[in-house]
RNA sequence: GCCCCAGUAGCACAGCUGGUAGUGCGCCUCAUUCGUAAUGAGGAGGUCGGGGGUUCGAGUCCCUCCUGGGGCACCA
């Protein structure tokens, strides 16, 4: 029989019986990688060792020490163990699937009674007497029939439809794990001992449909983390507790920023502290759009349904729309309203005001514009996704013609918005003509191309989602990368002729006839709300000088220094800066304390010695180093740091 | 909307198998004037998310609603 040639990373080749395996590879090699050998990857695929190989191919033997493939191994063959405990423990629990996730795993099963919290310690427990047993874990390739009739006869529906649902021409594998048996395309380790007993953890069980689809049954997915070894494991749950203590929510309690009760949920309270912020963040964005040629505007909050009839979103929108009711006098029938979800149909009615010219294009009405959305009770957290929120919205009505310049600037804009608080990279993803859409294909050509065309213009890179775009239009949607690698969509650019189409917009044209514009829907920062939440955790409160809402703390020492005090926080809020004191009577290790754990960036203390000289003692938030500096000195630096960046 | 968990003083939490509520921080008062992450003492503060039920008796058990959390679905 003819031999076939493998070759190793190194470039070495080396001849083997057809058939042979990566397990009998390692061997010949050494009997020691035979040993550590865990998996192999075969002409780029990943494969456990018992993979038979009938063909010249490369091949790569790995080990532990190979951190993804070891990973993808440990964590799903855990998914296996763990779904073993399960039956071992509840053998009428049926199993469905268990896929490997980022850090971790989940599987799902489908059992009556609910798996509670104490019993994830039980499953865990178990696992580790799994691991302990080090059972081999082996593999068959079975035939469809075969395999459907096992499970029907085992009672695991779920397994049968998942058989129904793989290709014909797809091998049926079944991996066992000890006696316990699972469909499975691998690839798994050797044995259950392979496995770090001491570097999982059982995290959370959570409700799940069957294959994501709301219609279907609510199986219980239990999620794992799993690690190579326990200081890993230690390491990420460590980070979770760091995750955590940025956690807007947690932060806007401790920096008195803001609050949500059940009298309104998912709308925010907002506190002074908070709302200062906001306000800094709105003045900010209210120049930058007038620098770039926006005009601000203001809209009604309650609308008539006629007006929503007209724009679409009562046929297309309805289910997330406040409905407002009102009894009008001497009118028969109560007259519905809706609290607007959108801004845009009313910035329609503002721009069809009046015969527009082409000279009047493009229009760019802006509106820091107030929307409520019915948002599902489960979907709703914190200040991430709520009910009432405020868009820095604006629509630009223009020509085919000018959309690339258009977008280009828009573009230019955000990247130059999100550096200034921030944020140094973004990714921008654009989504095309779906399946269902209205216009012509030469129209999504042209105007796809515009969006390209603008992106390219500006230098910047983007990604194409095929099939994505709005029935009307395509977008851009700006996804940035914040402090701990998180990424957030917050801006977006669509293109839309159907709305001034249904809404009857116009504009006279060098022709003089009439013509439709387009109209852009666009937004930087998305939601003021979501958006201060995205910040709030992208500095863990920490916000700079120029947006944190306290931003000196004058603390007095003793109180014959009480007068000095209110002098130096008066010329600092002469200069500009919210500055306040801190006379009260205790002692400066407590006021220190008190207001870094309250995220004031700088506190200035003041004793005798600074009366004297007429100087403050510096301390900026995380720093434990004191600078001694001149009043006139400090109030300048100041003034200059509480500025925005776009007035500096 | 669906599954699970939770809802006790301003905040964070304790309260076992039902016997009528406790700790820390904060707050208030007094003393202390003390140089960079918590000075000491005293005091006030809760119809235990709402409603209903079981019971001689419910924060504790049952039902239901609301809100929050972890997920899933949703996000024209």
């Amino acid at each position: 029989m003819a031999q076939i040639s493998l070759t190793f990373p190194d470039g070495n080749r080396r001849d083997f019986a057809p058939g042979v395996t990566p397990a009998e590879v390692a061997a010949s090699i050494s009997t020691s990688l035979a040993k550590k050998a865990i998996s192999a990857t075969v002409d780029g695929a990943h494969h456990d060792l018992q993979w038979p190989i009938n063909a010249d191919a490369r091949i790569a033997i790995h080990t532990m020490a190979d951190e993804a493939q070891a990973l993808e191994l440990i964590r799903h063959d855990l998914a296996h163990v763990m779904a073993r405990a399960v039956q071992e423990l509840w053998p009428d629990v049926k199993v469905t699937i268990g896929p490997v996730i980022k850090d971790g795993w989940y599987y799902d099963f489908d059992r009556i009674e609910p798996f509670t919290p104490e019993d994830l310690g039980a499953i865990e427990k178990r696992m580790k007497e799994i691991i302990n047993l080090r059972d081999v874990v082996r593999t068959e390739v079975w035939d469809r029939p075969r395999a459907i009739a096992h499970y029907e006869q085992k009672g695991e529906p779920f397994k049968v439809e998942l058989i129904h649902g793989i290709p014909g021409d797809e091998p049926l594998r079944m991996y066992w794990h000890g006696h316990w048996q699972d469909l499975c395309r691998g690839p798994h380790l050797q044995h259950t001992g392979q496995l770090p007993a001491d570097a999982f953890k059982l995290m959370s069980v959570a409700g799940a449909y069957w294959r994501g689809d709301s219609n279907r049954p609510m199986l219980q997915r239990i999620y794992g983390v799993a690690f190579k070894n326990r200081d890993e494991l230690k390491a990420h749950l460590t980070m979770l507790e760091e995750a955590a203590k940025r956690d807007h929510r947690r932060l806007g309690k401790e920096m008195d920023l803001f609050h949500l009760q059940e009298e309104a949920p998912g709308m925010v309270f907002w506190h002074p502290n908070g709302w200062q912020v906001w306000r800094t963040l709105e003045d900010y964005m209210r120049r930058r759009q007038r620098e770039a040629g926006y005009r601000e505007i203001r809209t009604p909050q309650v609308v008539d349904r006629v007006l929503w009839e007209r724009s679409g979103h009562w046929e297309a929108y309805r289910e997330n729309m406040f409905i407002v009711e009102v009894d009008e006098e001497g009118a028969k029938e109560k007259r519905i309203n809706a609290l607007k979800p959108m801004n845009c149909p009313c910035h329609v009615q503002v721009y069809n005001q009046g015969l527009k010219s082409y000279r009047d294009l493009p229009l760019r009405l802006a509106e820091f514009g107030a929307c409520h959305r019915y948002e599902s009770s489960g979907s709703m957290h914190g200040l991430m996704r709520v009910r009432g929120f405020t868009q820095d919205d604006a629509h630009i009505f223009c020509t085919e013609a000018q959309i690339e310049s258009e977008c280009a600037a828009f573009i230019e804009l955000l990247s130059s918005v999100y550096h200034d608080l921030g944020f140094e990279s973004f990714d921008i993803k654009l989504s095309t003509r779906p399946e269902v859409r209205i216009g012509t294909d030469e129209d999504w050509d042209r105007v796809e191309t515009a969006l390209e065309n603008a992106i390219k213009k500006v230098g910047r890179s983007y990604v194409i989602d095929p099939g994505e775009g709005a029935f009307y239009g395509p977008k851009l949607d700006f996804k940035l990368t914040d402090a701990i690698g998180r990424q957030w969509q917050c801006g977006t650019f669509q293109v839309d002729p159907n709305l001034p189409s249904r809404l009857g917009a116009e504009y006279i044209g060098e022709d003089g006839a009439r013509h439709r514009p387009f109209m852009l829907h666009r937004a930087i920062l998305g939601s003021f709300e979501r958006f201060l939440g995205i910040l709030i955790e992208n500095y863990a409160g920490k916000l700079p000088f120029w947006l944190a809402p306290r931003q000196v703390v004058v603390a007095g020492i003793v109180s014959d220094a009480d007068a000095y005090v209110h002098e130096v926080v008066a010329e600092l809020r002469k200069a500009g800066v919210r500055a306040e004191a801190d006379v009260r009577n205790e002692k400066i290790n407590y006021k220190v304390r008190e207001h870094s754990v309250g995220k004031v960036p700088v506190i200035l203390a003041i004793g005798m010695k600074e009366v004297e000289e007429r100087s403050v003692s510096v301390r900026r938030l995380g720093e434990t180093r004191t600078d001694s500096e001149s009043l006139t000195g400090i109030v300048a630096t100041l003034a200059h740091e509480a500025k925005a960046p776009d007035l500096r």
